[in-house]
DNA sequence: TATTGTCCGAAAACTATTATCAGTATTAGT
DNA sequence: ACTAATACTGATAATAGTTTTCGGACAATA
């Protein structure tokens, strides 16, 4: 039997799924923080990540695998990956349907029940690239 | 020519990077930093942190990705990858060889210069896994 | 509009990691 | 072996990201 649950739908809530939405940088708590503030200028830093972390428990958005310490949020839950550029932390989508189709190998091969898996690319993205000189 | 060595082989070094060898677990600065205080009481957990880092920047030990926010480390440098148990944080080994060889299809796509991926499979294992009922 | 209890902002607490610093000990050179 | 140079250590403070706490606020329901 679940418990059931009876959230609200605040401004703070739905300021923050609205601009998660809209903007395309996988913001980390801290930017998305800034960006809210602009529509909200009194909201507190604890609310963002309090609605986040709820968020993704509705499964509304998406957590980012805090590969380089930092935890980042995706508004955009339909499948896909990423790419993380090692010079500017900057992570951009990958619209590729990379189906590994390995959890029956790696599941005979470790004893676990596999339930998935992160995969996260990494390089340097354009910005970032040297600019090449002639 | 090669770059001259000014690292020392001190007792810590020598003790952190044996027992990193030694144990199977993939374990985290802190619970090497108990392993290690078994045969030296007085290593101060900066040590710790300093060795693994100067250990990882000479290619003789690996760091995991912080998938879950906390960093952990593996002895074993040939390559393989891992599965994390979502219930207890265990890290096991795959002793899998995954060619992927998307590197070159996402470049194109996305137009960064790919350098790697981080790949960590998810699971239950056996020990958190409920026991069968009959 | 009264009641209920979820939610908020502000601040403190917490956790993992890094930086600081005075004293120690490894290494190279004599 | 002695010495000098300096990488390294333990203890501690600082930092960064995130979570918790708590009294008051407010959305939802009738
Ligand atoms: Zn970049
Ligand atoms: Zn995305
Ligand atoms: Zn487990
Ligand atoms: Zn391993």
């Amino acid at each position: 039997m679940q418990v059931e649950r009876k959230h609200r739908m605040t401004r703070q809530r739905q300021v923050i799924l609205e601009e998660l939405r809209r903007v395309k940088t996988h913001p980390t708590a801290d930017e998305l923080y800034f960006i809210v503030r602009q529509k909200l200028p009194r909201i507190s830093l604890a609310t963002v990540y309090r609605n986040l972390d709820l968020l993704y428990q509705e499964g509304k958005i998406l957590k980012l695998p805090a590969v380089d310490g930092v935890m980042r949020f995706d508004g955009t839950v339909t499948p896909h990956y990423h790419i993380r550029c090692t010079k500017c932390g900057r992570v951009s989508d990958v619209m590729l349907d990379v189906d590994l189709n390995l959890e029956r190998k790696v599941a005979r091969r470790t004893g676990y029940h596999v339930t998935g898996y992160v995969l996260e690319f990494e390089g340097v993205c354009p910005d970032c690239a040297p600019r090449t000189e002639h």
